[in-house]
DNA sequence: GACCTGCTGCGGGTTG
């Protein structure tokens, strides 16, 4: 104990036994720091009479650890809790996060008095002035009420967040987060000692319809808890009463997203509105992370931390590959804590009657409705989730068409509905009165359907981490288990389902990358702070590079930020609505123009959706949304299948399309543009190994599903060879078509892009030749209309692969091979619209998506040409590799590729693995003849951008 | 002989 710990004398007084005690729990922290979910950190939290735990004969110990002075036996004599308590609160905002002693000191004040004789006075008083908390007892019984078991898990996060530590607590769904931090939260009110007005938790959850339920789950809580508490949520969908009532005083608690947070942070009271925060907790925290919302939020909690320094963080996430970097992006310093349920999780497989018919390409499975009817007709509520929208409309049709007295007991969910659809829909499904919903990812998360008994994945689930998830929407509780039943469309994700089940019991989940930088987050987010009070440009750099994403941000970068909104940088210095923010006598910027303020606060946010037509009946009604795209392939009387029903396109008006119910025929449906998910490279790696097993074994010897694939791996190999962790199998074949090439890497469908164009380029630059490429998770094929000598381009046998899998002069093939400028242009509508430069038209006449691109087209063109020093653009390019082409897979790939043993195979017809890919429809034509120097431009470009 | 891919999430309430 070096630093003593400031303290007011009369909590010094009050404190029983003061030095060893705060030297106890200094050191129980650092345990939970270095080894969250260790056992001693468990037996010494169960030793404590802290209010989680269950333990009723535990000596009387406060929160902190200290024995508390004068105890009797049993926790309602010594409740570990007294608001009335004397403490010295007003120093904790001088101590930083995480100093455990201070903390235990506070506490150690507090239990003196008893906590019996404050309750009656605590109901009278006015509600909000006395701001306390609720005591262990009262918190044991409302859990005992509810039948629920206290985790060892839950007491750690109290205990440290009684002690003013932040940390992550990770465990999977339905294993009881929400209550181990909002009982804290709850129990920290009562280190606020004067009476307090404002707002002192903050809770954020990524959606809307998350933050309503966890609005009332907390009220539920805080009710019998802590009647005096406020609660509120605010959302977009907030009426603008409540949101007048909040813009003056905020609640006690207030549930929200980022988005609304960094709303409230560009008021320009936002400092005063804030000045109580005590708590923040950031909810499905692996939803945001891996994104620039995740940004966005990092930075709103560093202008938090800026002005309490001691404010207490607690991040809940699913578990995930990488976890340390999930805190670190949250806190600068924290513990972690694992969720100790043992929550059991069931993986299993819907194996086809007839595996021997089984398709060996094709994703829409139909063949398997008969079997998928069964296990709905077994159970009382099924979720089955589809990879598509299109997908889900038409096994909703199918299966309608399969059972017509399903007809109002099944339902169909996604996210191009109609709100008031998919809020009946999940009402139903919570009632228990649907007997099965298909649906894509947008039932991943949120409301808790604990009726939902059984889920089904139709087609590959390309991840461990979103199996988790799905399998977690059922058996929604502590202690039940969840069960998730994979239905192959195809043969080869017979595969992938027994990789995938290997890969869950080895809990191999994906880590999700922090994005680094992304300068369009912090243009918006110095506008909007510009609007908040105002900065000045060296402590808002400072107070940025706290967020973890901004931690190597350079004076260089900071300082092109700031003329790009002070000035609209070296292109737009013309037009005064790109002069955002201007400093004022003392060195502050703000922002001068109110026009400029509401246009910025209209487009703060980092979501940017494609622009999509409203959908609704002649008659009236709304449908839902399809993109333009897709209507404007329509011919007026068209027929299309949407929103389970089969509607005739009437006209196009003012951005909405008018249909009405047509009978008969089928129509399209709608396809809409939507992100590529590859299967990620853990899920890859499973499958490839059981692969191995099975040339060792035989697939007789594994799971139910390789036995199912058994007789297709053995023709596989009789005609060819089976990939594994070793052997990369290529395979050449002559075909109407032309010759084609295959190659099975397993490294998910954009490497596979990339190294299919790569490879294509490099050959095409020894012989002038063009290829249409074929890919999918497994592999891909190159097919040309002229015969090559394969063996020797790759120089089978000799070891030197080098030529055409070498990592040397990666980034500019790979840029020359793809056209990299289409695919950057695309990248920079999004950054272009993040970082403000265009306006997305107001609310309710929002602008064509036409209207849209082109200006989008005109700033990149505008800057290519005249600021190709311009940030934004090297940003969209860095995006482009890293996101969507994957580049730092696609090299680790090439290199696995070089230590690999080829194995070569010419085959007089497509193999069941070949076939799959040949069945693909995505052809991209390469040209490699029209190549030119707009490729070499490029190429210079991002050679200056990426520096030495 | 075999083939119907492409998710999700939020926010703003003026002006011509």
């Amino acid at each position: 104990m070096t630093a003593r710990p400031r303290t007011s004398l009369r909590a010094q007084l009050a404190r029983p036994r003061p030095a060893p005690a705060s030297a106890t729990v200094e050191s129980r922290a650092n345990k939970l720091v270095s080894m969250p979910a260790n056992k001693s950190v468990v037996t010494a939290a169960s030793e404590m009479n802290d209010p989680l735990t269950d333990s009723a004969s535990a000596p009387a110990i406060d929160p902190a650890g200290n024995p508390v002075a004068g105890a009797q036996a049993g926790p309602e004599a010594n409740p570990p809790i007294n608001p009335a308590a004397e403490t010295d609160v007003s120093s904790s905002a001088k101590v930083p996060a995480g100093s455990v002693a201070n903390a235990s000191v506070k506490s150690s004040a507090r239990s003196a008095t008893n906590l019996s004789a404050q309750v009656p006075a605590r109901r009278g008083a006015n509600p909000v002035a006395k701001s306390t908390g609720p005591s262990s007892t009262q918190a044991k019984a409302w859990f005992a009420a509810r039948g629920w078991k206290v985790f060892p898990f839950q007491r750690d996060v109290w205990q440290a967040a009684m002690a003013g530590q932040s940390g992550l607590l990770h465990a999977s769904t339905g294993a009881g987060k929400t209550y181990a931090v909002w009982f804290a939260a709850l129990q920290r009110a009562a280190l606020h000692k004067r009476p307090r007005v404002g707002l002192k938790v903050l809770w954020l959850t990524p959606m809307r319809a998350l933050a309503a339920d966890t609005l009332r789950a907390l009220q539920e809580s805080a009710t019998d808890l802590l009647p005096a508490w406020q609660i509120e949520a605010r959302t977009g969908d907030t009426g603008s009463a409540q949101r007048a009532r909040q813009n003056k005083r905020l609640p006690d608690t207030l549930v929200t997203t980022p988005e609304s947070l960094t709303l409230m942070l560009s008021k320009a009271d936002a400092v005063a509105q804030f000045a109580q925060l005590d708590m923040v907790i950031i909810d499905e925290w692996h939803e945001l992370m891996g994104n620039k919302r995740g940004v966005q939020t990092q930075l709103a909690l560093a202008r938090l931390r800026h002005w309490n320094p001691g404010l207490v963080v607690w991040g809940l996430s699913a578990t995930l590959g990488n976890l340390v970097q999930a805190r670190e992006a949250l806190m600068p310093d924290g513990v972690a804590v694992e969720g100790h349920v043992a929550k059991d999780i069931v993986v299993d497989t819907l194996i086809p009657d007839h595996p021997s018919r089984f398709p060996w390409g094709g994703h829409l499975g139909l063949q398997m409705l008969p079997r998928v009817v069964e296990e709905i007709e077994r159970h009382a509520t099924t979720l089955v989730f589809t990879n598509t929208r299109s997908q889900a409309e038409l096994w909703y049709q199918n299966m309608l068409d399969a059972r017509p007295d399903w007809a109002g007991l099944i339902a169909l969910h996604h996210g191009s509905l109609d709100k008031q659809v998919r809020d009946w829909v999940e009402l139903g499904l919570k009632n228990g009165q649907l007997k099965a919903v298909i649906c894509t990812s947008s039932l991943d998360l949120g409301v808790d359907f604990l009726p939902v008994q059984r889920v089904l994945q139709i087609g590959s689930a390309k991840g461990i981490a979103r199996l988790l998830q799905r399998a977690g929407r059922s058996g929604h509780a502590p202690g039940r288990v969840s069960r998730l039943t994979l239905v192959p469309t195809q043969s080869m994700e017979l595969l992938e389902a027994a990789g995938a089940r290997q890969a869950v019991a080895a809990r191999d989940i994906e880590a999700r990358p922090v994005p680094y930088k992304p300068l369009d987050v912090l243009v918006q987010h110095m506008v909007t702070i510009a609007l908040g009070g105002g900065f000045r440009s060296a402590e808002l750099l400072a107070e940025v590079r706290t967020a973890w994403s901004y931690r190597d941000l350079t004076e260089e970068e900071w300082q092109w930020a700031l003329d790009f909104i002070a000035r609209g940088g070296q292109t737009l210095a013309v037009y005064p609505e790109y002069r955002r923010v201007l400093p004022d006598d003392e060195g502050v910027y703000r922002v001068p123009d109110a026009a400029i303020g509401r246009r910025h606060r209209m487009g703060i946010g980092t979501i940017v959706s494609d622009s999509s037509l409203q959908v609704k009946y002649v008659s009236g009604g709304r449908l839902g949304s399809v993109e333009e795209s897709f209507i404007s392939r329509l011919k007026q009387g068209d027929h299309f299948l949407f929103a389970g029903r089969i509607l005739e396109f009437v006209r196009l008006h003012e951005m909405t399309a008018y249909v009405r119910r047509a009978t008969g025929t089928r129509g399209a449906v709608p396809r809409w543009q939507g992100g590529r998910m590859p299967m990620s490279s853990e899920l890859a790696h499973a499958a490839l190994e059981q692969l191995r097993l099975a040339t060792i074994d035989g697939a007789e010897s594994l799971g139910p599903e390789m036995q199912a694939i058994a007789p297709l791996l053995a023709t596989q190999q009789k005609w060819s060879a089976l990939p594994t962790p070793d052997t990369t199998v290529i395979e050449t074949m002559h075909s109407r078509e032309g010759r084609h090439l295959f190659m099975f890497p397993f490294a998910g469908r954009s490497v596979h892009v990339g190294l299919a164009s790569l490879i294509a380029w490099r050959v095409a630059r020894v012989t002038p030749v063009t290829f249409s490429i074929a890919v999918n998770d497994y592999g891909f094929e190159l097919l040309a209309a002229q015969e090559l000598d394969w063996t020797a381009l790759l120089d089978v046998g000799h070891g030197a692969k080098a030529g055409l899998f070498g990592t040397d002069n990666l980034l500019e093939d790979v840029l020359a091979s793809l056209n990299a400028t289409e695919l950057s242009q695309r990248r920079f509508r999004e950054i272009a619209r993040i970082a403000g430069l265009i306006f997305q038209g107001f609310p309710g006449q929002p602008k064509s998506a036409r209207q849209l691109q082109a200006s989008s087209a005109l700033f990149f063109s505008v800057f290519r040409q005249h600021d190709a020093g311009n940030l934004l653009l090297t940003q969209a390019q860095r995006e482009v590799l890293e996101q969507e082409l994957e580049l730092t897979r696609l090299r680790a790939t090439l290199e696995e590729l070089q230590a690999r043993h080829i194995s070569f195979h010419q085959t007089k017809r497509a193999t069941p693995f070949g076939f799959a890919l040949m069945v693909e429809r995505f052809r991209e034509k390469l040209s490699t003849e029209k190549l030119s120097d707009r490729v070499a431009r490029m190429v210079r470009e991002l050679e200056k951008a990426a520096g030495p």
